[in-house]
DNA sequence: ACTAACATGTAACACGTTACATGATTGT
DNA sequence: ACAATCATGTAACGTGTTACATGTTAGT
C-alpha cells in the first residue's frame, strides 16, 4: 500500500490538486514511484475519507473545479508510521529480463527484433541518466546539505546507480548478442 | 501481461503441474518475475480455456490430483510473437526509496529504525548475490556455451548487477547516515 | 459560438495478495 | 484412525491500466 504513502509525501512536500499530483508523479515522486491520473483520484477520495488528508477550503467542491488537498495530522502519523515500518524488498520484476529468457526456448531466430528492442532500451535509459544527472547538478551542488537533502540526495543516487547498471549491461549484451552470433 | 508469457516460457523448459511451477517461481524465472500459486491456477485455467497450453492426457482432471501441463504450437507462438513486441521499460518502482523520501519530509528523527531496516536488506541483497553467484559457478562455466545459455546467462548476469548496485549503494548509504547525522 | 486546454471523475477489467476450502496421498 | 504433506482451487479485496465521460476556463 505504497501509492497512499507517495501521495501523503507528495502532499507534504506541497498541498496540490490532483491534476498537479499527477504531474509531479510524472516527475520527481514519480522516478522511483509512479502513477496515473486515475489512481491519484481514486486515492485522494480514499484519503479524504479517511480523513488524513482534505481539501483546502477555499474552493467549492464540484467536478472540474480544481480542488486542492492538505495533509491532516492524522496523514502525517501515519506516514511516519510507515517509514518505520519493516518491508522486505520486491523481487526484480523486469519484462526484457523475462523476453531474454523466453528468446531462449522459442529460438533467438527472430533475435534482431530483439536486439534493436535492447539499442531502444538502451537509448531510454541513457536519457533517463542524463536527466538524473541534470537534476543532480542542478539540486545538490551544496556543500553542506541539510539531512533531508542528503536523504534526497541519496534517492536521486540510487536511481543513477540503476540507470548506470541499465546501460552497461545492455551494452554489454549487445555486444553478446551481435558480436558472436552463431550463423 | 507477462505472467501469461513467463508462464509459457517455463511450461517450454519443461512440462509441470501448478505446483511445481509455483516452486519453479520460487527461484530461477521467479528470480525476475514472481508469482504465487493463486495467480499461476487462475493464469494456468486461462491459458487452457484459450488453447494454448494443455494437461497431458494421462490423469483425469479432479480436485486434489496432480495436473501436469504442457504447450500448444499456439502457445509457442504467441510466446514468439511477444518476445519481438516493442515494450517499454517500466520506471522505478522500490518502496525503500520512497520511504527514505517520506523521512526527509516527516523527519529523521526516527531515523533509527530506518538505519536497522537499511542493515536488513544489505543483508538479504547480500544473501542473494551469493545465490546467484554460486548458480553462476555451477551452471555457466562452460567454454563454448550454445546460443540459449548465452542468454541465460546474461539475464543472471542482470541478477548480480542488479543485486551488486543495491549492496554497494545500501553501503554507501548507512555511511551517509551514520557516519554524519546532526546531533 | 467554437476550440483547446484544464480538471475531475466513472467504468470495466487485468493483475496481485491474503485467507481460506477441499480433496488425495503417505506415514504412523 | 489420525496427522502431515501434497495438490488444486474459491473468495474477497486492493492495486494498476485503459478507455471514456463530464464539466470549467481561456482564447479566438
Amino acid at each position: 500500500m505504497s501509492l497512499r504513502h507517495a501521495i501523503l509525501t507528495a502532499l507534504l512536500e506541497r498541498p496540490s490538486s490532483g491534476l498537479e499530483l499527477t504531474r509531479r508523479f510524472d516527475k520527481s515522486i514519480g522516478f522511483f514511484w509512479s502513477a496515473t491520473h486515475q489512481q491519484i483520484y481514486r486515492e485522494l477520495g480514499k484519503l479524504e475519507r479517511a480523513g488524513l488528508i482534505h481539501p483546502l477550503p477555499q474552493q467549492q467542491p464540484s467536478r472540474g473545479q480544481r480542488k486542492e488537498y492538505e495533509v491532516l495530522p492524522g496523514g502525517r502519523e501515519e506516514l511516519a508510521r510507515w517509514v518505520g515500518e519493516r518491508q522486505d524488498p520486491k523481487p526484480i520484476r523486469e519484462a526484457l529480463l523475462l523476453r531474454l529468457r523466453a528468446a531462449a526456448v522459442v529460438g533467438v531466430a527472430g533475435a534482431t527484433g530483439l536486439e534493436a528492442e535492447l539499442r531502444r532500451h538502451l537509448a531510454l535509459h541513457q536519457r533517463q541518466l542524463s536527466e538524473y544527472q541534470e537534476i543532480e547538478k542542478r539540486d545538490f551542488g551544496s556543500e553542506q546539505p541539510a539531512a533531508e537533502d542528503r536523504l534526497r540526495h541519496l534517492v536521486l543516487g540510487a536511481g543513477i546507480g540503476l540507470e548506470t547498471f541499465w546501460t552497461e549491461w545492455l551494452t554489454d549484451a549487445l555486444t553478446e548478442l551481435g558480436g558472436s552470433s552463431p550463423g
